[in-house]
DNA sequence: GAATGATCCTAAAGCGCATTAGTGGACCAT
DNA sequence: ATGGTCCACTAATGCGCTTTAGGATCATTC
């Protein structure tokens, strides 16, 4: 006879309670470090809660005011730009090394748009499930930001501008600027000055930034053959742009890819054409992963520690919950891995 | 002056009943569809409830004995194997689809190990914040299983294998023995006889599954120089173990590989090596993605619908939770794509 | 014209916890 | 002895919801 569900029952306080032969509420004081209760009876009730391992309802401590220990993740990309993007689950890696250790849940939702993803927070706010959230990819002109102010979310914007007129939320960003600008002088140096950028998703305020960048180099320096492209980040639109690109009379001697996936399938279009890769053209990755070091020739790549961005963010979060004020904090600028997909341009 | 939290403060159902001159039960009866109201009143409280943008507290109604309104989700792998891995996004989506029809949110967390999940399950449980799990990577002789059926959490195992004793989980799985034989037909047909398996962490179930599997075909068939080497999934020991292989004298004709990853740091191995693919040995990825477009040559490989496998092992949780028996579902047999991989073995 | 139901609604209790307002006693000062 | 302070603890309330037990009103029935 299969064993119907054993229905274990959770113990409560009022169980401990009456092990200890206490009332609740100095159950409730003991465990929360509150005073009111000797450190006898305190070390007493936590014995028993420990041995009966009892854990606090977190619906009655959400109910009783303390908030759903509980932070929100939204993910809104395309479905297919989802698959082969090796950044979001470090990310999280290292938001639930953060979070796990003061036992925050993560809530996690995958959305079609920004507008879906705002109908989320709106829902999680109404129904009380998160004490703050982390957004990604902003935009430039971002409803999300709004909203949170509105609730009155607690909110980490990952990867947002530090110029931000929303003095509730936090941001945590990298210095794409700086990045870029080091990329261009290293790509100048090598003496690349027909440079293409195969961006990511237009809007996105880092998409943005690194465009605005590269622009100010080129400007800087009076290079007239430098030019962003915008793609959706997926391995196809990473191949269609670098097509074009290479079968311009006058190709680019340097492409720059926004994320790992279009860097590979550029370096494949690349050898498709015949084009040799440095030696015909230099190819750069913004963005460091196992998949650089998984094609011929190694990937030169912008590198950052995503794990470490997630616990910044995280801890930046956690800060807020803990009723402290929003910051903005830099993490460090990526920096340029020099392996075999860059080079001197050929001369002659 | 920067406008302090506006605190906007959430409706409760004390709210629409004032508005809507009922008492409070009148206004649950109402919203639940549950008898006890008329029809006008029922949709005057609708009425009143959609106006004030009135959402249940999950934390109230998961007080109430209603549950948590939330499915769990571990992830238990070596940190520096999460990374390139594009099937488990590809499943949270699907997963994410059915459980967000039903405003079902998913809590997401990352372990170091099985223990430590199991802890994650305990803790979930007795915080009464999940109303049931999904299980990934089952090994065999899985702790995991067992402390389910302990706590009487619902759960589904993905990827288990069918023949579980544990009377109260859904399994959703595929049939590797199945793919596996028909892919073994594929390479014997080309004229493979030396086939090199390289798998995934040993002790995960479908690991397991397809190592035997291999092994009763090579048998059946009377081939003597088959085998399989287990490893962590990495792109490190995925190239490792391949650049051992290649040395051998004889070495082997086809190469099996567990996930994507692996078969694309095969390949740039055997390159390396002076081995071109598929004339002096053809590879195959057991798991496909964009990664297999963006080698030359583009991989052949086991592909399954990975968002459609969450799809289902979400439905079934959602039945689990509705009350309905544990059931055990079989997805479609991964399907072998040929692309430029593979090919007839090389006679003399 | 009282008993019987059916219908629509309200009152009240309880879920597990935090918190506020007591309560009784020990201990001190007057 | 009287009042005042601490101290260690208990009682009671509320969070937002579901649910059970009732109540009030009205139509039906013999």
């Amino acid at each position: 006879m299969p064993a119907k569900r054993p229905a274990a029952r959770r113990p409560t306080m009022k169980d401990i309670a009456r092990r200890a032969g206490v009332s609740e509420s100095a159950v409730s004081f003991a465990l929360n470090d509150r005073p009111g209760v000797s450190e006898v009876t305190r070390d007493r009730v936590r014995r028993v809660a420990e041995q009966l391992g009892w854990r606090p309802s977190t619906a009655a401590r959400a109910l009783s005011g303390e908030g759903a220990a509980t932070v929100g993740f939204v993910l809104a990309r395309p479905a297919h730009t989802l698959g082969v993007d090796s950044f979001f689950l470090q990310l999280v890696s290292g938001i639930q090394e953060v979070l796990a250790r003061r036992h925050l849940g993560l809530l996690f939702q995958v959305a079609r748009n920004v507008d879906d993803e705002c109908a989320v927070y709106r829902r999680w706010w109404a129904e009380h499930r998160v004490d703050g959230v982390l957004v990604v990819d902003p935009r430039t002109d971002d409803p999300r930001q709004d909203l949170l102010d509105e609730l009155g979310l607690p909110a980490v914007v990952i990867g947002g501008a530090p110029d931000e007129r929303h003095p509730g939320l936090s941001t945590v960003w990298a210095d794409d600027a700086g990045a870029m600008a080091s990329l261009v002088d290293a790509l100048h140096a090598l003496g690349h000055r027909r440079i293409v950028h195969i961006a990511g998703l237009p809007g996105f305020a880092h998409t943005e930034r690194r465009i605005r960048a590269l622009r100010a180099e080129a400007e800087r320096r009076g290079l007239t053959e430098v030019q962003s492209v915008t793609t959706d980040y997926s391995d196809a639109e990473g191949a269609a742009v670098t097509r074009r690109v290479l079968r311009a009379t006058a190709p680019a001697t340097a492409l720059v890819y926004d994320n790992d996936v279009m860097a590979v399938a550029g370096v494949a279009v690349a050898a498709e054409l015949g084009f040799s890769v440095p030696a015909d053209v230099s190819v750069v990755a913004w963005e460091d992963s196992a998949l650089c070091r998984m094609v011929k020739p190694w990937l030169s790549a912008l590198s950052r520690d995503s794990v470490e961005f997630g616990r910044t963010a995280a801890t930046e979060l956690t800060a807020l919950l803990d009723g402290g004020p929003a910051r903005t904090v830099r993490v460090p600028v990526p920096r340029l891995i020099e392996r075999d997909s860059t080079g001197a341009v050929r001369t002659g």
